[in-house]
DNA sequence: CTGGGGAAGGGGCCC
DNA sequence: TGGGCCCCTTCCCCA
């Protein structure tokens, strides 16, 4: 059974909630390619070959980078501080998630729904895709804090503020990415990538510790984790720590701390 | 039940 | 503006 997010069960609501998308009809622009959708029941991811962009795995470039160990952040210290709760792992490596205060001087396009600013256009274009309100929440957020979409999803509600916002949603519904080996089908031709890794066995990403071999570099920095004495994740009523956050979650989900 | 690996999706930044 | 890439997160499965 594959492991496709079409199959996917999700139980929270931060995940994408495709289902909604199936059960509407779906009606693909004509300006856009690839306007067929995988169908329920009459046609299956795995024999699903739009006309869409192919990717033949021989045809492919070579893989993203020389295929050779990677270091991820230098020399792991497992010895150092526990990195708390701000991750300061990831931040020796200059690059976070998240800016950590004030916004900078230079970050000038303001984000309506929220303080979020961004130093490009294209980068708060980019932020507002997460705001994309469903077509029922529409009319609950003041029309002052509304981007005046002008470009619909006519595959589903969703409404967006620039042509180029659009098509990278559309491009969730046309999965234009297809693995020429099994036929799963991806959005961006980056997850494609990491897909035939599967296929290939390929694994870039190397352990400097245990010299294990991960196809994926979150998967990598995750295992890292394994090696280190003090888990990144505790647990905010029994200070027991994990080294993923869904260990946490678990832990915290399976009643350990109910009051938590 | 817990820990860990594999796989995948989305947000955000850079060019 | 769009593509590529990085990072984070989540889910599933297995030992």
């Amino acid at each position: 059974m594959p492991r496709s997010f079409l199959v996917k069960k999700y139980f929270t609501n931060k995940r994408p909630n495709y289902s909604e998308l199936e059960s509407q009809n779906a009606v693909i622009p004509e300006c856009y390619p690839l306007a067929e959708l995988p169908m329920r029941g009459n046609s299956s991811v795995l024999t699903y070959f739009p006309t869409a962009l192919l990717f033949n795995m021989d045809a492919l470039p070579a893989p993203l980078s020389p295929v050779s160990p990677v270091s991820l952040t230098g020399p792991l210290d497992l010895s150092s501080s526990p990195s708390s709760s701000s991750g300061e792992d990831e931040e020796e490596a200059g690059r976070t998630s998240d800016p950590p205060s004030p916004v900078p001087p230079h970050h000038i396009y303001h984000c309506l729904h929220c303080s979020k600013t961004y130093s490009s256009p294209s980068g708060l274009s980019r932020h507002q895709l997460t705001h994309c309100p469903r077509g029922s929440e529409i009319s609950s957020i003041p029309s002052e804090a509304l981007p005046r979409p002008a470009f619909h999803c006519k595959n589903c509600p969703k409404e967006y503020t620039s042509l180029g916002a659009l098509k990278m949603h559309i491009r969730s519904h046309t999965l234009p990415c297809v693995c020429t080996t099994c036929g799963k089908a991806f959005s961006r031709p980056w997850l494609l990538r990491g897909h035939i890794r599967t296929h290939t066995g390929e694994r870039p990403f190397s352990c400097q510790h245990c010299n294990r071999a991960f196809a994926d570099r979150s998967n990598l920095r995750a295992h890292m984790q394994t090696h280190s004495e003090v888990k990144k994740y505790q647990c905010g009523s029994c200070s027991r720590t994990f080294s993923r956050m869904s260990l946490l979650h678990k832990h915290t989900a399976s009643g350990c701390c109910p009051a938590s």
